[in-house]
RNA sequence: GGCCCGUUGGUCAAGCGGCUAAGACAUCGCCCUUUCACGGCGGAAACACGGGUUCGAUUCCCGUACGGGUCACCA
């Protein structure tokens, strides 16, 4: 037996299975050649950010779109940021917008041959590999303590040195095997260290986005296995992603200096590594520049944000497909109603440098996916987002499910439809005027129009009111109305002669619009009165009438 | 500080040695119009800087500046 085999012994005494029993274990995967296996591996913090959704996406498109598969796989490896639920979070959060996975952890559980998918539930196979890497040579135990490591890293601040456990400066390198042993025996807590060779050779990596990278090698003697036996981020990528045939990895491009560590673990297993695709980061303007995205001062980097605030789920992809793929505008603008499933994305149109997020952008991404959406379809959608997150909003939408889709087909059926429903909370002000508990008089008269001559004109409107009238007659009769009481019927005629009038057809339409909608500002006049019904049109004529008399 | 990645209008971005340097969002003006929204037309607005290589650089190379990332028993 060798030094090195009595090592991995007394490491790790409980003997399992060896790397060739896994590799049986988890086959290649009987997929057609070329298909992408790729994988979502967030750490269940209970935070989730659109840079997942993001990334996830990507992946998803890859896989789907080329015969392929998505899984999920849960690095929950650091036990103090875990948070409880957050799994299922995740899944339901990703769920909503679109993304499922075909393998991997679940609401409930897991599926998938390749599992565990949860790391922690991994610990055997982490182990067995740690087992057989020291056995080979390539990993040692290693003793130091939090506060030993803190001199190490004060010295080489000292002396200028590069920072880090490696050569000369890793202590435990090369213990003797009876201090090793006096040491395990004392039940003294080690980390399992990578043995890095002492002068790597640069890597030359072909990344997906970035183009081929040349990197300088490593030479850090990373820890592999925590104290507590948990594998550390690197150690579980390369066993995880090697056993569970993943193909292509797409992750941040803070993993960019890592990169050399995980090709030179991968290449002393002879394992082929997959296909990294290093994407950028997500970033948010701020005064003079760029910044990165942060948790805490950036509400909308939440995926709940998006949720809350009512925005399409299909309304978030295909703004975040446009900032993955740049030519996705130009297809949507070809391919107006088709599926974005259907739009070919691809990693080599991915650019590689950070993006800002641009909330005007996706407003109006948004807008101009609910006017393309059914009617019924926005409708249904604003229920349900109301049922969860807008309790004032649902009383009223669900009493009143008809009234809430004909509101939302107004102006929706031309060619160019309205573009002015974005998201919910923005949706539910811009429609509340047409709920009789959430209508206020908001505006004000016109300046030209005082009380009294509103309150005629009213009156008169009131009186000759026909609700069966089409859109000409009725308008017709308006202008006739402006007209008998001194009003220009063209606003045209009273820009060129302003002093034969009291107004314009749209003074007195703005008074009849007060009345229905406490505003302005609205929608087409007639429109909403045949959406409202003539009771409610008559009503509130009435009420208005109240009104301008107390003026 | 070391190493790595990036840099085209305010924002997202086409471009891959020769172009009046696309397009979208935002912005401004005009038109349409009973308000708003929609739509149409038009405007302003960019290759970070300095050296090379080349007949010719936004494009290739090297520096500088700026931004970002990373140097944990976090991922």
């Amino acid at each position: 037996m060798t030094e090195q085999a009595k090592l991995a012994a007394l490491l790790f005494p409980n003997s399992g299975r060896s790397i060739a029993d896994y590799e049986a274990l988890y086959p290649p995967r009987p997929l057609p050649a070329g298909a992408p296996v790729t994988r979502l591996a967030p750490s269940p913090t209970g935070f989730i950010h659109l840079g997942n959704l993001y990334g996830a996406f990507a992946d998803e498109r890859l896989a789907h779109q080329n015969g392929g598969l998505f899984f999920l796989r849960i690095e929950d490896t650091d036990e103090k940021r875990e948070t409880a639920g957050a799994a299922e979070a995740l899944i339901g959060a990703l769920d909503y917008f679109g993304l499922r996975f075909d393998e991997g952890v679940t609401a409930g559980g897991e599926t998938g041959a390749y599992g565990p998918y949860r790391q922690r539930r991994r610990a055997e196979l982490y182990r067995d590999v740690a087992r057989e890497l020291t056995a080979r040579g390539l990993a040692y135990p290693c003793f130091c303590t939090e506060d030993e490591l803190g001199e190490i890293r004060a010295s080489q601040e000292a002396a200028g040195a590069n920072f880090g456990y490696y050569g000369l400066w890793a202590r435990h390198r090369n213990l003797a095997p009876g201090e090793i042993e006096r040491r395990v025996g004392r039940g003294e807590p080690f980390t399992l260290r990578w043995r890095a060779p002492a002068a790597a050779a640069a890597v030359t990596v072909q990344d997906g986005i970035r183009g081929r990278l040349v990197l300088p090698g490593n030479e850090q003697d990373i820890v592999l296995l925590k104290s507590n036996g948990i594998p550390t981020y690197h150690f579980a990528h390369v066993v995880d992603d090697h056993f569970m045939r993943t193909t292509h990895v797409l992750r941040g491009e803070e993993w960019l200096s890592s990169l050399p560590v995980h090709v030179q673990i991968f290449a002393a297993l002879g394992w082929e590594h997959p296909f990294y695709c290093h994407t950028p980061l997500l970033l948010k303007a701020e005064a003079g520049g760029k910044r990165k995205l942060s948790k805490r001062k950036d509400p909308e980097l939440g995926l709940d944000f998006y949720r809350r605030e009512g925005y399409h789920p299909r309304a978030v992809r295909e703004y975040l497909l446009t900032l993955l793929n740049s030519d996705y505008e130009e297809w949507r603008l070809g391919h107006p109603t088709a599926p974005m499933e259907e739009f070919p994305f691809s990693l080599a149109r991915m650019g590689s440098s950070g993006a800002l997020f641009d909330l005007q952008k996706l407003n109006d991404v948004s807008k101009n996916v609910l006017a393309a959406l059914p009617p019924g379809e926005t409708a249904d959608f604003l229920r349900h987002w109301a049922g969860d997150w807008q309790p004032e909003a649902a009383a009223v939408w669900t009493a009143e499910r008809e009234y809430l889709a004909a509101i939302v087909a107004i102006g929706r059926r031309e060619a160019n439809p309205r573009k002015d429903l974005v998201y919910g909370t923005q949706i539910f002000s811009f429609l509340r005027f047409f709920f009789d508990p959430l209508f206020t008089i908001e505006d004000a008269l016109p300046d030209n129009v005082g009380a009294t001559e509103a309150r005629g004109l009213l009156a008169q409107y009131s009186a000759r009111y026909d609700h069966a009238a089409d859109k000409e007659s009725w308008f017709a009769a308006l202008k006739r109305l402006a007209a008998e009481n001194g009003y220009a019927e063209k606003p045209r005629d009273y820009k060129k002669q302003p002093e034969l009038y009291k107004g314009h057809v749209g003074d007195v339409s703005a008074v009849i619009r007060l009345a229905l909608s406490g505003r302005k500002n609205s929608p087409d006049l007639w429109e909403v009165q045949q959406v409202m019904g003539e009771d409610r049109v008559r009503r509130r004529l009435e009420a208005m009438i109240q009104y301008v008399g107390q003026l």
